[in-house]
RNA sequence: GGCCCCAUCGUAUAGCGGCCUAGUACGCCGCCCUCUCACGGCGGUAACGCGGGUUCGAAUCCCGCUGGGGUCACCA
């Protein structure tokens, strides 16, 4: 994995790169105590950051455990959950080293985006892609876009199309996916119902899913009744239902969803931006996958298209990492039925926050991909202040590239706590982004701006594009946003009598500024060569060194004359732009109303 | 409430046991440049949540506390 360019301190990560080796940590000594076998183990960064349990912490020295749970050495955690006779227990036989995650690394990469297109496309989950994005260009592996369209209810075929929109504006693009296509195709899940349906009746036949008649209300009832917390969730009590409970429950005319058996056991994962963590035995029940009527849920078509496509890493949002558990319950009951190979890598990117504490809200503008672009972000800004959330290029510089950032880009390099988005700085780094671009770039990409504001037709004629062409190097240093260029150039695309002169400009005009825009009238009159120099000079000779003002007042009359406003492009450069006659007919149009 | 995650200037981050008197950027303040506004340049303001422990040495490793966030759906 060569970070081509860059140079950066090379982190050691142990299972970065390289195998997380799954059984290994049973092995690894506790550094505080130096005892062996007490079970923690590193975390991608080169220390452990938070094992959830040290041996060393006196009388709290809990046994860990893989992924096995019961055993017969500690007969006490069996049976959190009795099983009647005759029921399979399969999952107590999985091999000490079953959690097979993925160590593929380099080209073998398989990361992939993975939206439900329910609104407009939203910049957390926008990161999401670019990290991904990042990650496998990095490692020269395969970035796989798929839609995640499972909720008839919610999903719209305009965000859909918002979403390729998106994408393809920002330059994020996929190798495998929705619109190019692939070997794992259809990529879009309300396409895969069949092949979903095969594998609900494999898990089904090998006893890892079973039918589920009880009602929400029926299970949190049930956890009143007996004295449980209701929010404790559904207590696996239909494991072992009898075909005669089934068929009373038919009888009464219901049917039944799929529950997925999770292990009674704790769990435990490398997350490749936190760390080891560990989901204590019964902090996650047998969860639903399949709807009473046959269609299958997130909770099982996101990890079964996993699998099926390969995917080794799995970079998403931390709102997913509770659910990461369950997910690598049901990895293990596909690779039980020979579907899945291994179990992908993990990381939990930090949320990307709003004003206040919370999470930046889907109603907040500030979240809307599109708002941004209207504003007139380009994508190299915008994907620049996204890439600053949660990661950083080096110590002394945020301004980059994105092939810098490809280059250097590592998952595990990413920083764990929730960032806020920050308009101003977004904005900051966009200008910066905007005067890097090339004039030619500037100007067409400024053209929509400037035609959506009404200052000439969607393409513009020719002698429009040329003031535009001439203008451009006195706004691009002026503006932080491609939206700002109309503002500030819209009086060279102004007949002189259509000319608005604003209030806070009409009011900076002091007592002496007709004296001020006669003498500038005269100075320019007689004025054969009209360029910008010879302009300066002429009227620096008369009001400067003739009326005796300061610069400031004495040009401030005429910008407001030939621009309307109090704030424009500088002014000589812009009466060249405009001409002699339409600066001349400027300047004794606003001497009038004086 | 159970479980999980997180914790460096206002914000985003650098930091991986000694290079830290804690760096950079945005913001803010001041100065310079200057026809306005920007750009650019210079300077300044401002942070390791608290308490223990490990160590010769802790922002950095460990534990606890506090605070914040998330999650507990037949949504994704």
């Amino acid at each position: 994995m060569p970070r081509a360019g860059i140079s950066r301190p090379a982190r050691a990560s142990p299972t970065h790169s390289r195998a997380v080796p799954p059984p290994a940590h049973w092995e690894h000594p506790c550094s505080p105590c130096g005892r062996d076998a007490c079970r923690r183990r590193p975390t991608p960064r080169c220390a452990p950051r938070t094992p959830t349990t040290s041996c060393c912490s006196a009388g709290s020295a809990r046994s860990r455990h893989g992924w096995r749970g019961s055993t017969a050495a500690e007969p006490g955690r069996s049976g959190a959950v009795e099983r009647g006779p005759g029921i399979p227990h399969r999952l107590d036989w999985l091999p000490v080293t079953s959690p097979a995650f993925s160590t593929a690394t380099g080209a073998d990469v398989r990361v992939r985006f993975c939206p439900s297109p329910t609104g407009t496309p939203h910049v957390g989950l926008v990161r999401t892609a670019l990290f991904n994005w990042a990650y496998a260009r990095h490692t020269g592996g395969t970035m796989v876009f798929r839609i995640e369209d499972t909720d008839a209810a919610r999903d719209s075929e305009e965000s859909y199309h918002q979403l390729l929109d998106g994408l393809r504006w920002l330059g994020i693009d996929w190798d495998e996916g929705v619109e190019t296509g692939g070997p794992h195709a259809p990529y879009r899940q309300s396409e895969r119902s069949s092949i979903y349906r095969a594998i609900i009746e494999q898990l089904t036949a090998s006893g890892h899913l079973y039918e589920s008649y009880l009602t929400g209300e029926e299970i949190e009832a049930r956890n009143v009744a007996a004295g449980r917390d209701p929010k404790m969730g559904y207590d696996n009590s239909e494991r072992d239902l009898t075909e005669e409970q089934k068929a009373a429950y038919r009888a009464e005319g219901r049917e039944p969803a799929m529950r997925l058996r999770v292990p009674d056991s704790e769990l435990s994962f490398t997350d490749l931006v936190r760390g080891e963590i560990t989901f204590p035995a019964g902090s996650f029940t047998d969860f639903v996958v399949v709807r009473p009527n046959g269609a299958p849920l997130y909770t099982f078509v996101n990890p079964v298209d996993d699998a099926l496509m390969g995917i080794t890493h799995v970079l998403r949002g931390e709102d997913l990492l509770s659910s990461t558990p369950r997910q690598i319950a049901l990895y293990h009951a596909l690779i039980e039925i020979g579907i899945a190979q291994a179990i992908p890598q993990f990381g939990h990117l930090p949320y990307v926050m709003g004003e206040g504490n919370k999470k930046l809200s889907k109603r907040d503008p500030a979240s809307n991909l599109f708002h941004h672009r209207e504003r007139g972000f380009i994508r190299e800004g915008l994907l620049n202040y996204l890439s600053l959330l949660g990661w950083s290029l080096t110590h002394d510089r945020d301004v980059f590239t994105m092939d810098e950032m490809v280059a250097a880009f590592d998952i595990v390099d990413v920083n764990p706590n929730p960032a806020r988005f920050d308009l101003a700085k977004a904005e900051s780094i966009n200008g910066d982004h905007v005067r890097m671009l090339g004039l030619d770039d500037f100007v067409e990409r400024s053209i929509p701006y400037c035609a959506d504001a009404g200052l000439f037709n969607e393409v513009p004629r020719p002698a429009e594009r040329e003031l535009l062409i001439a203008a451009a190097p006195l706004v691009q240093e002026r503006v932080g946003l491609l939206g700002e260029v109309p503002g500030m150039v819209a009086f060279l695309f102004t007949a002189d009598d259509a000319l608005e002169i604003e209030p806070d400009a009409a009011a900076s005009l002091k007592d002496d500024a007709a004296a001020v825009l006669d003498a500038g009238v005269a100075a320019l009159e007689p004025l054969d060569d009209f360029t910008t120099a010879a302009i300066e000079e002429a009227l620096r000779a008369a009001l400067v060194d003739g009326l005796g003002l300061k610069p400031r007042l004495a040009f401030g009359p005429l910008r407001v004359a030939v621009s309307g406003r109090r704030v424009s492009p500088p002014l000589f450069e812009s009466m060249e732009l405009l001409g002699r006659e339409s600066t001349l007919a400027r300047l004794r149009a606003l001497r009038a109303t004086l």
